[in-house]
DNA sequence: TGCCGAGTTGGAATATGATTACAGTATCAG
DNA sequence: CTGATACTGTAATCATATTCCAACTCGGCA
């Protein structure tokens, strides 16, 4: 893959859509072209295929989301706190790309598939949280569990509520209300469903 | 799609394991009949395409869980321990067949292009949850909470953790320590992560 | 001004794999 | 035995990704 300017890479994320409307195989490289306004043959200088066009829009937009999501678990406040900003900043980056997000949804049972992807994604949702799972229970601020578990159950309960909003909506941004689902998606998280 | 002998059916989910090892569209038809043994002419008589292969395991997956889950969800015991028992065999249908279980969550984002399939997965994961939830409220034994947040929070919770531990598998049989992971997701999903 | 190289583009050629068509074979109920 | 239905091998057909290549643009620069 060449350097891609911002120039291209703006015209590129209208491909997400297509990406996203159509899924992985179904979304043809003419499609694509059309979308982007980018002819095929560039598309073709530019990247080595379909696929690496795909990990490019799911790159870009894991490090943006990997921007917010370190700025949010940054600070003095117990892990607790902390861990509630990231949730909301992982859910505010699914509702303001909703196609991107479901692309990225769309590639997780294959995602070991894309070594590169699968670290951004460790790097944008797993790692913070599993950081946080630590601190919690040095600070107290949060239960000692399994930090594999944990991990992937948060990973799992944020993604999938996301989702559940994106493929709901219709490609509107924000996708969905983010300050009510992440209020009851944290509210799950840290309280459970016992009663009490 | 012809009705689908016994027969075939078996040999036909020997090809699940193509599906989730290539993905869909690296899976190719041949490669699916030397798996399974059955010519692709015959694969093609009894199926309209590649797709419908694809929903035809995935189907039969959702219904043999859909059967375990509705056995899990009965009796008298409050709507907690129902919960319990009903992720505990979800998490045991993904154990056991952990290939299906793969390529049924790398269709995750498109799944809404196959209608029966959602509906299937509407049977097997998101139903049974939304009754407890509310019987729980009934009961006493779970908290009140939105019901499309908290079955969505649950599905994600169970279904990636059953897909993180799948993947690390090699396509062994149970494919990880069901108890032990569904005891963790259990306790994660009714005390949640806040210290008490 | 005129050349150079990188980026861009259109269009033809190739390769792969899904799907179809079809004819011949097997199986089984009556 | 016979007809119907299911199965299978082989040879097209078709769509689409990918490659190839020649032409074109354009900014820097001697």
């Amino acid at each position: 893959m060449r350097s891609i300017s911002t120039d291209l890479a703006a015209k590129l994320r209208l491909g997400a859509a297509v990406f996203a409307g159509r899924g992985y195989d179904a979304a043809t490289i003419e499609a694509l072209s059309d979308a982007t306004g980018v002819p095929s043959s560039t598309l073709y200088y530019n990247f080595a295929g379909k696929q690496e066009i795909l990990a490019f829009l799911l790159q870009d937009w894991l490090d943006r989301t990997s921007v917010v999501v370190a700025t949010a678990i940054e600070g003095p406040a117990t892990a607790a706190v902390r861990l509630e900003a990231v949730i909301r900043a992982q859910l505010a980056a699914m509702a303001d790309d909703p196609s991107t997000c479901q692309m990225l949804l769309a590639e997780l049972g294959r995602i070991d598939r894309l070594p590169h992807i699968a670290d951004a994604v460790q790097q944008a949702f797993h790692r913070p949280v599993a950081k946080l799972l630590v601190e919690g229970a040095v600070d107290g601020s949060l239960a000692e569990v399994s930090i594999e578990n944990a991990t992937a159950v948060i990973y799992g309960a944020v993604t999938l509520t996301g989702l559940h909003h994106v493929v709901a909506s219709d490609g509107h941004t924000p996708a969905f209300d983010v300050d009510a689902v992440a209020t009851d998606v944290v509210g799950l998280v840290m309280n459970g469903l016992g009663s009490r």
